[in-house]
RNA sequence: GGAGAGGUGGCCGAGUGGCCGAAGGCGCUCCCCUGCUAAGGGAGUAUACCGCAAGGUAUCGAGGGUUCGAAUCCCUCCCUCUCCGCCA
């Protein structure tokens, strides 16, 4: 959510922050028009209180004294009703306000590329050889189904479309993987380790800005106020909303490792096969919350450290900043972490780490104080993911295949499995 | 699922219709005294909004109602805790 009194005191700044987004209407101007209307009705509003409290004061004072209070009675009566009339405008442009408000996404960070789509997107940085091949090399799901460690004709009978099985030492690759992620961000990163819940309140999916424009992306339980996570982020940046933090806390480093559910309406068709989009996919999550001055060089450490995961499972990668056009709703600057997928010839997003600055923090009323007297401000949030263990299997299978369709287990997991060095038929 | 208790400021905890944004305590900040640990004395210490300011308004789980006036009375909802049942 944006700062309505930003948008008040500098509407064209703002506006054109946004346009960088593309040609979109807000609602800005409606918006001020309404703040304009509350500010003077509460003005108004305020006024009359303050004559009632001080008559009621008297009617008691009256009282005791025994007086008759009949008439002022009547009079702060009929004071009492203009309030209310005023309160209930007051009420309904508030939720106007809120409505408007938080469908604005946040204002794109001056660093951010401008450009339309994802075509748009700037590569900063590549890490790793592209593997050559003297073979076709096959498609994972292929790999996974041969081995026998992947099984999506089974989990399609258990659940449908979308939804994976997996088996012996694909469940222990998949196992292996979160283990070795978190292991390296709580001991060499310093992320503190959380478990959050996988369902949450519609007030939490606000907070990070899931709800309420994109619900249909999410899975609802029926008949309660209970939602499917489509990402750690949420529980875990919620996990201080409307609480004041100390400063010297400051900054928060959190990870977790969640399953993720997400509907993926109106991706029909896309990546339809495979490990690549899933309604339920792993993901090692980090989530960081820091002073405002911290935010964009604590966001390169968090990207960082999400890289390190793919450096040491040897698996290529490149980073991008995403343009104005292709960011998220809630996030000033984004990069994402893409890592080399064979079969498709191409870099596939494994890790999207971003800031939000005090977007998601203003929504969700979380603060923090630098002194014991000082004045609340909001923190920044970050977070990116660390890495999505599905598409890292993915990466894994098809980088690390061999012509007669085993795998060779990145050395630095293979502790992590029992010592297993590669995955054969 | 059944029965009961409760939700007040950073924390504990008083408050059952007006003088209560809220006693007292703890914690914290500053000052004094003392002097290098401890103890004592004083002042301060919620948040948001409106306003140049003075100041004003709102908030005692949430929402609604009664009343001239609600932390206090009524209704609905949410949450927490205890006991019983069931259960990973």
């Amino acid at each position: 959510m944006l700062d309505i009194k930003q948008i008040r005191e500098n509407p064209e700044s703002i506006e054109a922050g946004l346009l960088k987004r593309g040609n979109v209407d807000y609602g800005i101007g409606k918006l001020i028009a309404l703040d304009k209307e509350r500010r003077d009705l509460l003005q108004m509003a305020d006024d009359l209180k303050k004559l009632r409290n001080d008559a009621s004061r008297e009617i008691g004072a009256k009282k005791k004294a025994g007086e008759n209070t009949d008439e002022a009675q009547a009079r702060v009566k009929e004071t009492g009703e203009k309030i209310k009339s005023h309160d209930d405008r007051i009420k309904e442009i508030d939720s106007e306000v809120r409505q408007i408000l938080f469908n604005i996404p946040n204002v794109p960070d001056e660093s951010v590329p401008e450009g339309a789509d994802e075509n748009a997107n700037v590569e900063i940085r590549k890490f790793g050889e592209i593997p050559k091949f003297d073979f076709v090399p096959k498609p994972h799901h292929e790999l996974g189904e041969a081995l026998g460690i992947l099984d999506f004709k089974r989990a399609a009978k258990l659940s449908g479309a979308r939804f994976v099985l997996y088996k012996g030492a694909g469940a222990l690759l998949e196992r292996a993987l979160i283990n070795f992620m978190l292991d390296m961000h709580i001991n060499e990163h310093g992320y503190t380790e959380v478990a959050p819940p996988y369902m949450v309140s519609a007030e939490t999916m606000t907070g990070t800005g899931q709800l309420p424009k994109f619900a249909d992306d999410l899975f609802k339980i029926e008949g309660r106020d209970l939602w499917l996570i489509p990402t750690a982020e949420t529980p875990v940046t919620n996990i201080y909303a409307g609480e004041i933090l100390n400063g010297d806390d400051l900054p928060l480093k959190m990870v977790a490792y969640t399953p993720c559910f997400r509907s993926e309406a109106g991706s029909y068709g896309r990546d339809t096969t495979g490990l690549i989009r899933q309604h339920q996919f792993n993901k090692v999550e980090l989530v960081k919350i820091t002073k405002p001055e911290d935010s964009i060089n604590e966001l390169e450490k968090l990207t960082s450290n999400a890289e390190e995961v793919l450096k040491r499972l040897q698996l290529p990668y490149r980073v991008v900043t995403l343009c104005s056009g292709d960011l998220g709703f809630s996030a000033a600057k984004t990069y994402d972490i893409e890592v080399w997928v064979p079969s498709q010839n191409t870099y596939r997003e494994i890790s999207s780490c971003s800031t939000f600055v005090d977007y998601q923090a203003r929504r969700m009323g979380m603060r923090f104080r630098r002194e014991a007297k000082g004045k609340p401000e909001f923190p920044h949030t970050i977070n990116g993911s660390g890495l999505a263990v599905g598409r890292t299997v993915v990466a894994i299978l098809e980088n690390m295949q061999e012509a007669d369709g085993s795998v060779r287990v990145p050395a630095a997991l293979s502790p992590y499995m029992g010592g297993l060095d590669k995955i054969v038929m």
